[in-house]
DNA sequence: GATCCGTGGTA
DNA sequence: TTACCAAGGAT
């Protein structure tokens, strides 16, 4: 980002007013979140960590929750995976929580259990990035940390007037070189929550409330009327489709059959109800005994499950069976559970139906 | 830089 | 219904 480009974004405009507009109005009407009732660094944290492309509205009653089971760093650190998972079931993201133990342990051995308050070592943290970077260090610390998201993308685009496609990943540093010159330098914290409460409330994706917005008379956009054709952003491509089989196993017992998803990737160790990607060339039996090296007794279709992901979709037929042998095909933890258990394990949203419609 | 990585809400 | 979205980061 070039320094001409920067002042060019910023000529003649009135950075300090713009400041003490937005920040007074934050002050006035700022949400009563359960995130902003402390400033306790890993609270903080936490949050910013939840709130990555998920509404507010979702992430509240999780935040409690995993602040009464997790109430400190260490409490996180000392925790086991299938906890932290069982705790992130439902949110999605989940390298998000894997990612953010790694960190919290780090900090515990690397630095005395206080999270770092400078950009170069919090940004060294797995899952920290330059948006939760700038977010901690200035919601927690006080510094004047730029933070952009995906609102301060939309505010900022139309407040300056920028016209550069906010899908591209190099945008984001154009803003961040803006905000060095323009973030408070009196009241960081309350200036990027501003700047991101304005994007959530007023300066909205669609039918922007401008005449409710405390910075209208600074806003280049309102003036030239083009509030509704900013942010630029270009489309993404469509999911693509998959069509998935899973099965419903009893044992005797009346047990079913559950097992672990690979260690990386899609559901990373999350629990799964055996299931496969489907072909039209043969038979359910066939590729099931395949995959898990036993023969199923494949019975009814008992229903039907579409889980759409950001970029694809399963569409799961589900049907109940019964096992010969032992299944053992690949290297996936299986393991036969009651099904009163079943509550015990983190399961994708898709299984999380099946476990509702057809065991419960 | 493009793709992967979840989920639920909404116009 | 479809498409887009919501306080991004890792690879």
């Amino acid at each position: 980002m070039s320094k001409a480009l920067e002042q060019e974004q910023l000529k003649d405009f009135h950075i300090n007013d713009f400041q003490h507009h937005l920040v007074s109005w934050f002050k006035e009407n700022q949400r009563d979140l359960p995130w902003r009732l402390s400033k306790d660094p890993y609270r903080v944290w936490v949050s910013e960590i939840m709130l990555q492309q998920t509404r507010v509205d979702t992430v509240i009653p999780y935040y409690n929750a995993f602040m009464r089971q997790f109430p400190t760093l260490e409490a996180l650190a000392e925790a086991e995976e299938d906890q932290i998972l069982k705790a992130w079931e439902g949110l999605g993201y989940y390298s998000r929580v894997r990612n953010l133990q790694t960190a919290v342990r780090e900090v515990v051995e690397h630095y005395g259990g206080v999270v770092p308050d400078n950009r170069k070592d919090i940004s060294s943290l797995k899952g920290v990035g330059p948006y939760t970077a700038g977010a901690v260090l200035s919601i927690a610390y006080g510094k004047p940390e730029p933070a952009v998201d995906g609102n301060v993308m939309r505010v900022l685009s139309r407040v300056l007037l920028v016209e550069e496609d906010i899908a591209k990943p190099s945008t984001r540093k154009i803003f961040e070189a803006i905000l060095y010159d323009l973030v408070s330098k009196e009241d960081p914290s309350s200036f990027n929550q501003g700047l991101m409460e304005l994007g959530a409330l007023i300066c909205t994706p669609t039918s922007p409330g401008c005449l409710l917005c405390p910075v209208r008379e600074f806003c280049r956009a309102y003036d030239t009327g083009k509030q509704n054709e900013l942010p630029i952003k270009s489309k993404k491509k469509k999911q693509s489709l998959k069509h998935m089989a899973a099965l419903i196993v009893r044992n005797e017992a009346g047990e079913v059959l559950i097992e672990k998803r690979p260690e990386t990737g899609l559901l990373a160790r999350l629990w799964q109800f055996p299931n496969i990607e489907i072909s039209e060339e043969q038979s359910l039996e066939e590729q099931f005994s395949q995959e898990y090296e036993t023969s199923f007794q494949i019975g009814e279709q008992v229903q039907h499950v579409e889980h759409v992901f950001s970029h694809l979709i399963w569409n799961i037929a589900v049907y109940e069976a019964t096992v010969s042998g032992r299944p053992t095909g690949g290297q996936a933890t299986r393991k036969w559970i009651e099904v009163t258990d079943i509550e015990k394990y983190a399961f994708p949203v898709s299984h999380q139906k099946i476990i509702q419609k057809s065991l419960l």
